[in-house]
DNA sequence: ATAGCTTATATCGGGCCGATAGAGGTTCTT
DNA sequence: AAGAACCTCTATCGGCCCGATATAAGCTAT
């Protein structure tokens, strides 16, 4: 599939018109947010582009003020078509990215406290952006396709809210000797419910380095 | 974090000596593959300009034939220091792409009959993906990180190939005469409409395990 | 023996991100 | 009322990275 920030913006202007700002937004909080990604360097020039090959027309909304006027981008017949034709091919395979995860393959090689910093902030990270989701999925007309992606992404973040939370005690453990060393610490983790504090078993993680 | 392919070449060698070669390969079929990406493009550039900064060292085994002599890459203890910053920084958010979801986002427009290839497709990825990683497991000696990084792809496939085996049979009823639980790829209706939108059911994927 | 896959090097065009800039609006504080 | 801070809206630019391509040889199978 021809899956660019061109495609992307023909998507989006096939369910309204909207300027180049407008798209940006909706790439970032809207139902696209969740499996995409677009910024100003690359949309702005995608519109300019796509205007030149007449996939797109633009309406300029000049107030008369000395600021940039609006430019409301609508699809045409002819984007219509491009669209149609890159949804009937087959998709790419998906890019997942996570540096959280680079960094838990290294773990033993973090400082434990960091550790748990790092953690909590990307499990509330996974819980804001399932809290945005259920919010969105109330707010926006669910058509299928919507209710689709919003059932998958519910699935998918309980499932990593979970792990994170179970997985949590579990690793605390492993690291609590060489953090506290007989301490117990629960003056660091605000919202590890005493797993910490259970008894100190003897783990043999520090490896080599 | 600065997690760039630099970060991700810096990481692997902190765990063995290999050449680009072999590092695209790690990337490509390892525990590295869920989560990150990097090219030949990417990786020599990254290596050669890591040489000039001291960051890593290089043995070159030249055989006397004519083809390219293999150029080995060790880490160095200031380049184990800029692995070790780089691990103690906060991670940045992840970035998850996808062209299937996006597909799926206006599944009303795409011929049903490619929809459901589209649709098994990308269910055997997920499929294959998880039998990858399953046997990585059993290969791989199991430390700390790598066990975690498995048990967290383990968990989401799971939970994506489910959602995905789930609401195959949902769509398919809401498709009615299109094939039922089975696959009948011979289709004819342009686009299904409302068909689709009226039974709106909830899954089980959705809640608990 | 020719084709095709694998190991191994490396470059290049082009896509895209993140930072930056500029101009005016609103909103909240001091 | 002045100022700070943030929002809307435009757009460009450096630099990172992907995907395709080139080169060269070995290994395997038909």
């Amino acid at each position: 599939m021809v899956m660019n920030v061109r495609t992307l913006c023909l998507g989006i202007l096939s369910l309204r018109e909207a300027t180049g700002y407008e798209i940006k937004k909706m790439v970032e909080k809207g139902v696209f947010s969740h499996f995409i990604d677009a910024s100003f360097g690359s949309i702005y020039p995608a519109l300019a582009q796509m205007l030149r090959e007449g996939l797109v027309r633009v309406r300029t909304e000049d107030d008369g003020s000395g600021r940039p006027p609006r430019k409301v981008y609508q699809i045409t017949e002819q984007g219509r078509q491009a669209l149609q034709n890159a949804l009937n091919t087959d998709p790419a395979p998906d890019k997942f990215k996570s540096e959280f995860l680079f960094q838990m393959l290294f773990m033993e090689r973090i400082d434990p406290a960091h550790l748990a910093v790092i953690y909590d902030a990307y499990l509330e990270e996974q819980e804001a952006e399932l809290r945005m989701l259920e919010e969105e999925a109330q707010t926006m007309p669910a058509h299928p396709g919507a209710r689709f992606v919003q059932d998958y992404g519910r699935a998918m973040l309980g499932t990593a809210i979970r792990f994170l939370k179970d997985k949590r005690a579990e690793m605390m453990r492993a690291f609590a000797e060489v953090g506290g060393t007989g301490e117990r610490p629960e003056e660091n983790a605000p919202c590890c419910g005493g797993a910490f504090s259970s008894s100190a078993e003897k783990s043999s993680v520090n490896g080599e380095d």
